[in-house]
DNA sequence: CTGAAAGCGCTTACAG
DNA sequence: CTGAAAGCGCTTACAG
């Protein structure tokens, strides 16, 4: 039989043994103010000897101090998976409100402008960090390495943004996403297919991303054909469209891969061709893609965990702002699930 | 432009509005002692007003002065599935230990008399709430009623135990994973299997519901046929030995589903046939299954996020003991997730 | 270079 | 039925 006990030491504990004040003790663990060295080694031996760690409770209590205030910035589009990011970062927010911790969230129309004012306004209100779900242009990543040079740290979530190096990316790993994708389609059409692919925007990284991922995946697969990628610039009706062009022109289109939004749109297409059956494979779990995947249009969903993206992101800034502690990596990544009909609730 | 501001509210100041003392105020939020109705309508409406939510940081640390321990007892077994629970409990032993919450973790191996043992070692020790991987025996079930009759909250995690209703129990929902490796061969062999079926135990509930919920699925499917399910008792000898027998009786068998442990022993029992290809899917991420989806062996893995069980499982009990709030649910079910080659490493 | 005191938000005896 | 005080573990001025 193996036995763990843990046991709470303090640092009045700690400052009794080394017979020193808690004020002493706390400046050798945090290193501030000058201690003479002799007494530092002391109590730093007893700290390692005990493996004393700070009280979380203490510290928050502490904190409420000095008023602490976060803000978030996300993006407001009809998506509905912007709501489940935007829950995530609620659910935290209310946690940390009751710990002391004030959140501003914002949410912001995808306009360069708009994120913007929004970032000043949160400066106004005195935060001392940031979540964002940066918009990637120029004039953001501008504002943002501001914010990092005055020392506010800066999480981004879901969506990287270029020119700025934020302490952490919170997201998803895109390129192993559509190698996820193509290697399910491998097991679904065993290694044959002819593949049609819609996608959002060419110039959106999260895209080609995707993109690259599945094309490294099928590179070594040459029954596995990719035959068109088409634009639907995530909209349903031009989705609609595209994916009705791509199924007409090719007749040996046997799959598809749609890799961003228009996911409704495409299904309708896909629908209206009742003759083909073409195996579709698309991303993210919102409810018109649910009811897709009931009725059989599309075969799996992959998705990324966007409200574990909103509630870790803020996580992180609570680490950082209560215990002084950076996260480990600078990015990390969410799990990439796969939803089938049989799996989709839960 | 939507902005959301959270601020935080303290007992002190609802005290203030209300013209009395934070004591007075701390028992209407607790239901502690008795408090003129006039006095309790008058602070009831002032909480309600602000939203009031107690701060967590307070509490946790007031709760230090009751000098809280929590009991864990999991199964101590060479599979290393049990490792990562026993991981994602220790992920929060570490935390809470820092929150002044003791816990102590008790690995015993698979005996009833053991784990009874364990139980009584615990109580002795003084814990005020338990977490068990229980063994599914009469002896265990009754020591169990008897802790909940003395008030003492208990978290089954992992497995269910008969004859015990606990607060909650989290874990997985076996039914819907064999649904879901169900609705994963009807993909990757369109709708039509001759499938080797190589069980655990018949006896084992986790190992007959994935069964029930697989048959369930292809119950409306006349192309996937099973074709006999066996034995291996969780034993790679025994399992590489019925899969072997499994695979020369049946010619046509060309889908095999490992329901419980021993495959790795099924893997090398697939291997030694290799001019047959028989698509294979199994439950759970250990070293020696990844090894074989890595080597094309095994095509998926359907996972039950171990870790998130140990954590969640001790995130329950300190809710309880510290908001002194139940769960929602009496079962918190982990999500199932898919694993290929692709998406293993993450 | 170091210590004593006050305070973060909450609950727990105790006094009235 | 209600209030005042002490204390949980930590940090922050302030004093020496």
């Amino acid at each position: 039989m193996d036995v763990c006990f843990s046991v709470m030491i303090t640092s009045k504990q700690i400052a009794e043994m080394a017979g020193v004040s808690r004020g002493t003790v706390d400046r050798v663990i945090n290193n501030r103010g000058i201690v003479k060295d002799s007494t530092r080694s002391r109590i730093e031996k007893i700290i390692r000897l005990l493996n004393y760690k700070p009280s979380r409770a203490g510290k928050v209590l502490v904190s409420h101090q000095k008023k602490i205030k976060i803000g978030c910035i996300i993006i407001k589009a009809p998506n509905p998976f912007y709501d489940d990011l935007y829950r995530g970062i609620m659910l935290k927010v209310e946690e940390y409100s009751s710990y002391g911790i004030e959140v501003i969230v914002e949410r912001v129309d995808f306009f360069c402008e708009a994120q913007c004012q929004a970032i000043d306004f949160l400066l106004s209100q005195g935060i001392n960090a940031l979540v964002i779900q940066p918009i990637n242009e120029p004039p953001v990543a501008e504002k943002l390495v501001n914010l990092e040079k005055q020392g506010l740290p800066v999480v981004t979530t879901n969506t990287d943004i270029e020119e700025f190096k934020p302490i952490c990316h919170v997201g998803n790993d895109f390129f192993t996403c559509g190698k996820t994708a193509a290697n399910l389609f491998d097991l679904i059409t065993e290694e044959k297919c002819n593949i049609g692919i819609v996608t959002g925007f060419h110039k959106a990284r999260s895209h080609s991303d995707r993109i690259d991922g599945f094309r490294e995946y099928v590179k070594d697969k040459p029954e596995m054909r990719i035959l068109a990628i088409e634009e639907n610039l995530d909209d349903d009706i031009e989705s609609f469209a595209v994916t009705r062009k791509l199924i007409s022109l090719y007749p040996e289109m046997d799959a598809l891969f749609l890799v961003a939004g228009g996911v409704y749109g495409a299904g309708r297409a896909l629908k209206s061709f009742s003759g083909r059956r073409i195996k579709t494979i698309c991303f993210d779990d919102v409810p018109t893609t649910r009811e897709l995947i009931r009725d059989g249009t599309i075969l799996a969903a992959i998705c990324q965990q966007p409200v574990r993206q909103g509630t870790l992101s803020l996580e992180v800034l609570f680490e950082y702002l209560i215990d002084n502690k950076r996260p480990e990596k600078d990015e990390l990544y969410t799990d990439i699930q796969i939803k089938l009909k049989s799996n989709l609730d839960l």
